[in-house]
DNA sequence: TATTGTTATACTCTATAACTATA
DNA sequence: TATAGTTATAGAGTATAACAATA
């Protein structure tokens, strides 16, 4: 009888996937000195234009707690810069910065090589599909267990 | 121009598959009062066959410090049971007791259930792709970063 | 002297709770 | 009274370091 090793569970792959793309990263990233992470919330910031901290941290899936550390950093570095919206003084609402948009830049070049790099394992074809798949796995997650 | 969102960033989107599985993990195997972790370790002490802490550790890839903090909890819940090795007794040898093989039964029809509610967003043709893509990326990466 | 396992400790990531301010 | 943001704290998960036993 042959035994199902714990290498082909989904919880291990997953698990060590993500490890190890965050582990390339890790090394990738250090030349710019920012994190994949950090450059995700960035593009965030980009894509959503102007978005409260609140809308930022339920977009990214985070806690407000937390974003407001990452948020910290990133404007301490002058990457970010938090503005009261006038209409509704509890909102701070964050915006790129001239270094936060280069640093963008940077960021499109060195994913663009740690994807490469990452995905060589798999074939070509199977690549998109591997992006795809994940994609409708984490839509399908996040929209069933936000509240209401 | 349409910039990226985070959201589709391998990073982003392998950290919350793995997030998602495991919240529906856990609620999964609170039936058995063990996770799907220390499943796949009794499932990696079944299909090695009496492995030392320190093969399990290599194997699954964790420090022999974490292992040992799992083989603590199993033993003294009666799943596995550690023995020294006659020959070399620094060496602990764990195998399974007839618990953990009970346990190792419940898993199977568990992990069933949830692997095919978690895909379940994902093309049924599309499916053993996506493990097979997370496998040939786990496995390069272990592989490569193993000490000789 | 090196290896295996154990224990204590520290670090990272994240969330919970309590607080301030604004509405 | 409820919401946005901040701060302090605590918990989970993991690794590092020091140690004992064995080789």
């Amino acid at each position: 009888m042959i035994y199902l090793m714990a290498l082909d569970r989904m919880g291990f792959l997953l698990k060590h996937a993500y490890l190890a793309y965050e582990s390339l990263a890790a090394e990738k990233y250090d030349a710019i000195g920012a994190t994949a992470r950090e450059c995700g919330v960035l593009a965030q910031v980009q894509a959503t234009e102007n978005p409260s901290q609140l809308e930022l941290a339920n977009e990214l899936g985070v806690d407000r707690t937390t974003m407001a550390q990452l948020l910290d950093s990133l404007e301490q570095r002058g990457l970010v810069s938090r503005t009261p919206l006038p209409t509704d003084r509890r909102k701070n609402l964050v915006s790129l910065t001239k270094s936060g948009h280069d640093l963008l830049a940077r960021d499109r070049v060195i994913r663009a090589e740690l994807d490469r790099e990452f995905l060589a394992p798999v074939h070509t074809a199977e690549q998109a599909t591997l992006r795809s798949s994940l994609h409708a796995i984490v839509n399908t997650q996040r929209t069933s267990s936000r509240t209401p």
